[in-house]
DNA sequence: TGCAGTATCACGTAAAGGGGTGATTTTTAG
DNA sequence: CTAAAAATCACCCCTTTACGTGATACTGCA
């Protein structure tokens, strides 16, 4: 019986993962925690196999995270678990010692496949995560797809102009701008202007 | 005799090249522009052999000039100028057909060797910012250095924490974040969080 | 010892961004 | 032609940044 632990703050994908394992003989999830701290705390006390680890926490990042884990018990197999399939996040989780990679649009058998990989010590990566990495060209085909609007108002908000001056030079109105700042907000699941433009950097959006 | 033409929109900038350059029998600054259109405009009835031109412009950004430039007038030869050593953006105006990258503090000697290599036809590029594009590693020698406390904050914004979040963090106040904030701003010369953290991640900072 | 630089905190104003909701028009693709 | 997607604009409310100015304390170095 393999132990599963899941680290995610969106209780949705725990649920969902947790439904997609109940019927697996192999595999119990032994518990899940919405964020990094609860996450230590808990394997304090208790133990796991693998652990399935959103890279974006409330409190810690992701790889921080994994860091840690690793370094205090290396016998736990980190998967980590991703909206997107990003080059730059895989090749840091790798870093530190993950052993595989998953997308959360994944199904389920490749859950499945990760987590036995992973047990049995080995390297999982789904199909695009490994070839972001060979490649070494981040995919943007799980990158939500950004219209031609957004790609220039986001070129010009890495640019350094205000929604005012994005407006002027698009000949279009602020709310306008703002709008289109808000869809890459949410497309690209970010909260503010600084992981916008990491983000896009990152990614080679600009 | 060649003419040369100034592009950047700090007055002392001009100023002081024009008088570092005045006394060259060689070299005679024709004009200058305090942006990037009023350059274009100059250009339509004017002409020189060499720009001198700031990477960063009120109005568009010296590698979109330098292309435009470029591809109306090809006879003309593009010198870069900037204040930091940034690999990325030498590359781009190379890219986009510069003739040379020199840096703001750099010597007389300098400017008229870059002046004079440029108008032979051939590449000037400062020593470090040659090193830059061999090593493919941004020289930080010319960045200005940040504190211990600037770069955690740096690193916390880049995040994308709010102000308030890095000074719970930090067990510090909210204003000391801002200061700090200040700080990076005017060190790294940009103006919102925008152009901080796409400096920041180009720069590798974070 | 004294100065420069760092780190800290404060207060105020103005500007910009974040979040929600809703609506109309254009474009695009089937 | 028509339905979906994209682009446009508007308003509200609140939070966060931006910028200025100034002040105090600590620290390392000349």
């Amino acid at each position: 019986m393999i132990k599963v632990y899941i680290v995610d703050d969106h209780s949705v994908v725990i649920e969902g993962i947790y439904s997609l394992l109940q019927h697996e003989k192999e595999i119990e999830v032994s518990g899940y925690a919405l964020n990094g701290n609860n996450c230590l705390q808990y394997f304090t006390t208790n133990k796991a196999d693998i652990i399935l680890m959103d890279i974006s926490l409330p409190d810690i990042n992701g790889v921080d995270l994994c860091r840690v884990i690793k370094t205090t018990y290396p016998g736990i197999m980190v998967v980590a678990l991703s909206t997107f399939n990003q080059g730059t996040y895989i090749r840091k989780m790798m870093e530190n010692g993950a052993s595989g990679y998953l997308l959360k649009n994944s199904n389920r058998q490749e859950i499945i496949d990760a987590i036995k990989t992973a047990y049995s010590g080995k390297t999982y990566l789904s199909f695009d995560a490994g070839k972001a990495l060979t490649t070494n060209t981040d995919i943007q085909t799980n990158l939500p797809p950004l219209t031609k609007r957004e790609k220039e108002v986001l070129a010009h908000i890495a640019e350094g102009l205000t929604n005012l001056e994005i407006a002027e030079k698009l000949f279009i109105s602020v709310d306008t701008v703002d709008s289109h700042r808000k869809n890459l907000h949410s497309k690209l699941n970010v909260k503010n202007t600084a992981m916008l433009i990491r983000f896009a950097v990152e990614n080679k959006l600009v």
